[in-house]
DNA sequence: CTTGCTTGTATCTGTTAGAAATATCTGGCA
DNA sequence: TGCCAGATATTTCTAACAGATACAAGCAAG
């Protein structure tokens, strides 16, 4: 049983948040979760339907026609607090970055500046992103229950940003000893 | 064409190391490239089927009966070089334990503080794993052409590591001050 | 001589990502 | 009114993939 069991909980999680249709649901995963959770897309609607089969879900008529929203049940809860508790299946590594710096004599010393200065430019990017969200949703959710939790989401984010952002200084000046030029034969 | 291209990529890039059975390959990419790179071993023999077809590596009979060496070619080589250089496609997030503690309400703080623990042991681990082969690593092939590169990654893994480590004491520090207890309604 | 471990080769099953195909709805405008 | 653009909504497909497993030697130790 439990097929698919992580995109059940992703999809029970953001039900938890409040009722929506299957449409909000993809886009509220991209967009609140986005930061390090993605979700098979394609795997929403069946996935929904086998929840609803299991009366995790209840459908009920949305705003619109042909759109319904879908509400969490009860149990449907208990098998969300069910799947959270189970330990966090591992993700297979794979960190395309990495495999091509560990290859980086073959690719060459200028590439692998060009990949540091990128994966620096991006970490950038997402801390400043992670930052101007912090301080938005502190305003605004300073004071629910959620809050404590999210923020720390969040803080993780602007760790993992700083240190990609030190690490790639460090490989950048690191690197900048050797001559530049093509991969080696 | 270029089926399963980042599995040729993992497996040109080993083969690039030295020639080798598709065992040692299996064993060379778990042990070497394992902590930031995972092959799943099923597609290796395809893959390396494919790639001999393409004339990208090379068969030749190994030390025992029923085993053969692969070693790279030159259009191997090639091949190895454009895969490196196209843009790493980055791995779909999903972080187990970002989704658990984003649900943290739901989880409740203890458990979140478990997590957090666990995390920053599982942390302290690949640090201490990390600076020891650094060292040795260091020792053993620090004037190779290769080891600024590999020092590259292996400092990503302790950077990254150190700063989880710090993020998890602070989030530890601030979900204390949460009351205990099960989940809230 | 047999038991169990390592090396080595190969395949199978179910899951998944990601995109594409397909409707349907809403409001604006001619 | 009829038509269009773009948002909303649902479904389906395919290549890639993880992970397990099956199988066959060889090899070492008891």
């Amino acid at each position: 049983m439990a097929r698919s069991s992580q995109t059940q909980m992703a999809v029970l999680g953001a039900l938890s948040i409040e009722p929506m249709t299957a449409y909000a649901l993809r886009e509220t995963i991209r967009d609140v979760l986005g930061h390090f959770w993605s979700e098979s897309f394609g795997q929403i609607y069946p996935t929904l339907h086998a929840l609803e089969e299991e009366g995790h879900v209840r459908r009920r008529g949305g705003a619109r026609a042909r759109s319904s929203e879908f509400v969490i049940t009860e149990s449907g809860t208990a098998r969300l607090i069910e799947l959270l508790s189970e330990p966090a299946r591992k993700v297979p590594a794979r960190d395309g970055l990495m495999l091509r710096l560990f290859f980086g004599r073959t690719l060459g010393p200028d590439r692998c500046r060009d990949l540091l200065q990128q994966a620096r430019a991006a970490a950038e990017g997402r801390l400043t992103e992670y930052e101007a969200l912090l301080a938005r949703l502190e305003a605004e959710e300073g004071d629910t229950p959620d809050w404590p939790y999210i923020r720390t989401t969040l803080r993780a984010g602007i760790h993992h940003s700083r240190s990609t952002i030190a690490w790639a200084d460090e490989s950048l000046a690191a690197l900048s000893a050797l001559p530049g030029g093509s991969p080696s034969p």
